[in-house]
DNA sequence: AGCACGCCGACT
DNA sequence: GTCGGCGTGCTC
C-alpha cells in the first residue's frame, strides 16, 4: 500500500503530495483525510493523507509512515475538496488551507499539548449477587443503582479503598469517559411569537430553492427569531446548521440565546475559549453530538454533516475576510462553496448590507427580503447631528445637547450608551513644544500610549517602551497625550455627573476572560447608568432602558485611507443607533461631528441606508471600486528596500504586458512602510473578469518562491488595502 | 523547516 | 593548505 501525504510545512517548495509506503500493521488503519507521522528529509512530520494506492508513482525509493496520528479522519472529502478550491481561489498553499479548518489542537505547530481529558465513573456490573456489604459500601452500592452511573469526583468523601473493594468483589467496574471542558445550563425557553413579517421571510426561505439569500432588516427587526425559526425547521428535518457572527458580538449573551432555545445542541467557537474547549467543541460537532453551530469566521469550516443552512448574520463586517494570514479567504464564499456541496440555503443578515451584497440582490443573484419594521411596532429613533466646530457651544468633549440629553436621561432613570469611535484611531504621545513625536524603531508608526502599563507600544511588532516625561528632543516636560482614550472621557463624564454610575467597556477593561459577559449583565440589570465604550457597544446588544445612544466623535473612521472608510463609518453609526429605543419608550440618537455635512453621516440622521447605497455606488463606479471592480492586491515585502522596490516594478510590468485590460496601480509603499524591519509595497489590480489573472499570479509565486529575499502575498477581494 | 553541498575568502 | 561564510536545492 502507498499513500501520498501532504507534509505540515507551510512551505511553497513542499506543498505537494510525496508518497510513502504503508507498513502492513497499519494498512488497516489508513483513510484518506486522516494524519499520520512521516520521515522527512532528517525530520519527522506530521501530514495528511490524501490519496491511498497499490502502486508508487515515483521512481525514488519510498520511505515508510511511522505512525497514524488520529483516531479517525480529521478532514472529510467534502472538507478535503473543500481545501482544494481554497488553495486555487486564494493562491496560498494546500497545507494552510487544511490547516486553518481544524482547531489548533489538531495542528502538528504548537497546539500538541492540548489532550482529551477523562472523567473516571463507576456503574455496577451485571448478574451479581451481593454479599453482606458494611454501611459505606452499602451507601455507595445504592448511590449507583440510583443513578446508573456515578462520577469519580461525586465520591470525593469516600476512600479509594472502599471503592477498590468493590471493584475487587466483582460489584462495580470503572471506566473512563471522555470530559468535555465547556458545559451548559439548560433555561426555559419560550418561543416569541413571530411578526407576520418575520413568518413571511422564515417561509421564504424554507420553501424557497435553497438560493443565498439577503435578510435587510432595520435593527430591532428581530433577525436573530428569524434565523432561529429557519434553524428549528432544519433541525426538525435531522439537518445542522451554522451560524456565523462577527468576533466582537458573539457574546455569551448572543450564544445563550440560541442556548435556551436549542440547548446542548449548539457548540460555540469563539475566542474567548481555550485551545482545549476549542478542540472539546470540535469534537462535539465532529460526532454529531452538537448539531448547531455558532462561531467567528472559522467556525465555516464546522464538520457537520448533511447542513440545513448557513446563516451569516451582520454581512457587512469585515472579520469575515480573514486579511492577517494565508489564506486570505472570506467566510462568505466559502459559506457559498459549502451550500452548493450540501444543497442548502444560504442567509446573509444586515442593516446596513455591503455594497457588494445589496449590489448582487438588486440583481437577482442573491434574493432579497425585508424587514422594514422593528418588532416592538415603534419607528426607528430620532437622530441628530451636532456640528462640533462650534466650539462655542461645547464642553470638552461634549455638546451641550448631549450633555443636556444624558442629564435628562439620568433623571427619568433611563439608560445610556456612549460611543467612542476609535477606528483608525491612535492614542499617540507628542511634545507640546517641538511636536515630537514617539515612533516605533522598527516600523514606520507612532507608538501608542497604554495607560495600564504606562508604555508606549508599537501595535504591528509589539515594541514597547516607558514612558518619558521630558521630549527626548528639547528636553522640556511638555508631553502630551493627544489621543482621546475612554479612560480621558469616563473621567470627564465622572466630573459632569458624579452621582452616575458609569461603566467602561474597551480592550483593557474586558481583556480578562468573563469579564465582556459581566458588564453586560450588570448594566442590564441597570447597575450602571451609562455604558462608555469603543467599537464593542455598536453592535448587537439589546438592552430595553437604553433611550439615548449618543457618539462622542464620529469623524475619526470617515479619516482612514481606505476606499469603504465611508460604508464603515455610515454602517457603525447606523448600528450603534440602532442600539435605542429597543423596547417600550421611544429613542434618541446624538451624534457629535466636524462633518455634519458628509453624506456617511448626514444619512444616518434618516436612516436612509438606500440612499446612501446609491450615493456610495456611483462613487464607487466613478472611482472603478468594487463592486463595480474587483480588487486584488499584491503585497511585496523584504528586508531590502530598494531591490524589493525594483523587483515591485518588474511585476508590475508584466502586470501590466500580460493582463492589458486590468487596471494596474503601484507598486506604491504599503501606508505603514516598514514593519518589523520588512518593508511593503503593494500593487493592486483593479479587474472585471480573472480570466487569465490566476494563472499569470501563479506565474509570479512560482518565479519568487525559492528566493527567499522576497516575499510575494496575494490578497483578492482585501478588506482594506493599507 | 532543516540539512547537505559547493564555491570563494582569510586564517593557524 | 583548510576552516567556515551562506547561497542553492532537496526532502517521497
Amino acid at each position: 500500500m502507498v499513500v501520498g501525504v501532504l507534509v505540515e510545512l507551510s512551505n511553497k517548495n513542499i506543498d505537494r503530495v510525496f508518497e510513502y509506503s504503508v507498513p502492513e500493521e497499519l494498512t488497516s488503519l489508513m483513510k484518506v483525510g486522516i494524519r499520520v507521522l512521516v520521515p522527512f528529509g532528517k525530520m519527522e512530520l506530521e501530514g495528511f493523507v490524501l490519496n491511498i494506492k497499490n502502486h508508487k508513482d515515483t521512481d525514488k525509493d519510498l520511505k515508510e509512515v511511522i505512525s497514524v496520528v488520529d483516531s479517525s479522519v480529521v478532514l472529510n472529502s467534502e472538507l478535503l475538496e473543500l481545501g482544494k478550491d481554497i488553495q486555487k481561489s486564494t493562491l496560498s498553499t494546500l497545507i494552510s488551507c487544511y490547516q486553518v479548518m481544524l482547531p489548533k489542537a489538531l495542528k502538528a505547530k504548537n497546539g500538541s499539548n492540548v489532550s482529551i481529558r477523562f472523567d473516571t465513573y463507576y456503574s455496577l456490573n451485571d448478574n451479581i449477587t451481593f454479599d453482606k456489604l458494611n454501611e459505606t459500601q452499602e451507601k455507595i452500592i445504592n448511590l449507583v443503582k440510583e443513578k446508573g452511573i456515578v462520577l469519580k469526583k461525586e465520591l470525593a468523601d469516600i476512600s479509594i479503598s472502599s471503592l477498590n473493594t468493590l471493584i475487587r468483589k466483582g460489584y462495580l467496574k470503572e471506566d473512563k469517559k471522555e470530559h468535555y471542558r465547556v458545559l451548559y445550563k439548560e433555561k426555559e425557553f419560550v418561543k416569541k411569537k413571530l411578526t407576520s413579517d418575520q413568518e413571511s421571510v422564515v417561509n421564504s426561505v424554507i420553501n424557497g430553492n435553497n438560493d443565498t439569500y439577503l435578510i435587510y432588516g432595520v435593527t430591532g427587526s428581530g433577525k436573530t427569531e428569524v434565523y432561529m425559526e429557519i434553524i428549528d425547521h432544519y433541525l426538525k428535518l435531522g439537518k445542522t446548521s451554522i451560524v456565523l457572527v462577527p468576533e466582537i458580538s458573539l457574546t455569551p449573551q448572543m450564544v445563550n440565546r440560541f442556548r435556551e432555545r436549542f440547548g446542548d445542541k449548539i457548540a460555540a467557537l469563539h475566542s474567548a475559549l481555550s485551545d482545549g474547549e476549542k478542540y472539546d467543541e470540535w469534537r462535539r460537532i465532529y460526532r454529531g453530538e452538537a448539531s448547531i453551530v455558532i462561531g467567528a469566521r472559522s467556525a465555516i469550516f464546522a464538520p457537520l454533516n448533511d447542513i440545513g443552512v448557513i446563516i451569516i448574520d451582520e454581512e457587512h463586517s469585515d472579520s469575515y475576510k480573514q486579511s492577517d494570514s494565508n489564506p486570505r479567504y472570506n467566510a462568505k464564499d466559502i459559506a457559498l462553496l459549502r451550500s452548493k456541496y450540501h444543497n442548502c440555503p444560504v442567509v446573509l443578515g444586515s442593516a446596513t448590507p455591503s455594497l457588494e451584497t445589496m449590489a448582487r440582490a438588486k440583481k437577482g443573484v442573491f434574493k432579497l427580503l425585508e424587514l422594514p419594521n422593528r418588532v416592538n411596532g415603534k419607528s426607528l429613533p430620532k437622530v441628530s447631528i451636532i456640528d462640533m466646530n462650534e466650539r462655542k457651544k461645547s464642553k470638552g468633549y461634549f455638546s451641550f445637547e448631549l450633555l443636556n440629553s444624558i442629564k435628562d436621561r439620568l433623571e427619568k432613570n433611563e439608560q445610556i450608551i456612549l460611543l467612542l469611535n476609535r477606528r483608525g484611531y491612535s492614542n499617540f504621545v507628542t511634545c507640546k513644544n517641538c511636536g515630537y513625536t514617539f515612533k516605533c524603531p522598527n516600523c514606520d508608526i507612532t507608538l501608542t500610549y497604554h495607560k495600564s502599563s504606562n508604555t508606549l507600544r508599537c501595535h504591528y511588532c509589539g515594541y514597547g517602551e516607558k514612558v518619558y516625561k521630558k521630549c527626548p528632543e528639547c528636553k522640556e516636560e511638555s508631553l502630551s497625550n493627544l489621543g482621546v482614550g475612554t479612560q480621558k472621557i469616563e473621567e470627564e463624564l465622572n466630573k459632569l455627573f458624579p452621582n452616575s454610575r458609569i461603566l467602561r467597556m474597551d480592550y483593557d477593561t474586558t481583556s480578562r476572560k468573563g469579564m465582556h459577559e459581566e458588564m453586560i449583565e450588570e448594566f442590564k440589570d441597570h447597575k450602571y447608568d451609562i455604558l462608555l465604550g469603543t467599537q464593542m457597544v455598536a453592535k448587537g446588544l439589546d438592552f430595553s432602558l437604553v433611550t439615548l445612544v449618543g457618539v462622542i466623535n464620529a469623524d475619526t473612521s470617515l479619516n482612514i485611507p481606505d476606499f469603504r472608510s465611508s460604508e464603515n463609518t455610515f454602517s457603525l453609526l447606523s448600528q450603534v443607533a440602532g442600539r435605542s429605543g429597543r423596547s417600550e419608550k421611544t429613542g434618541e440618537v446624538i451624534i457629535q461631528t466636524f462633518n455634519p455635512d458628509h453624506y456617511a453621516i448626514d444619512l444616518v440622521k434618516t436612516h436612509n441606508y438606500l440612499g446612501f447605497y446609491e450615493k456610495e455606488m456611483n462613487i464607487r463606479r466613478m472611482l472603478k471600486y468594487p463592486p463595480y471592480y474587483y480588487l486584488c492586491n499584491i503585497r511585496v515585502s523584504g528586508k531590502d528596500a530598494d531591490y524589493i522596490y525594483t523587483e515591485s516594478l518588474k511585476i508590475k510590468r508584466s502586470l501590466d504586458r500580460n493582463i492589458p485590460n486590468d487596471i494596474v496601480l503601484g507598486p506604491s509603499n504599503s501606508s505603514v512602510f516598514r514593519v518589523n524591519n520588512i518593508f511593503r509595497y503593494n500593487i493592486i489590480i483593479k479587474y472585471k473578469k480573472d480570466d487569465d489573472l490566476y494563472e499569470i499570479l501563479n506565474k509570479i509565486i512560482e518565479h519568487y518562491k525559492t528566493n527567499s529575499k522576497i516575499k510575494v502575498d496575494i490578497d483578492f477581494n482585501p478588506s482594506q488595502v493599507l
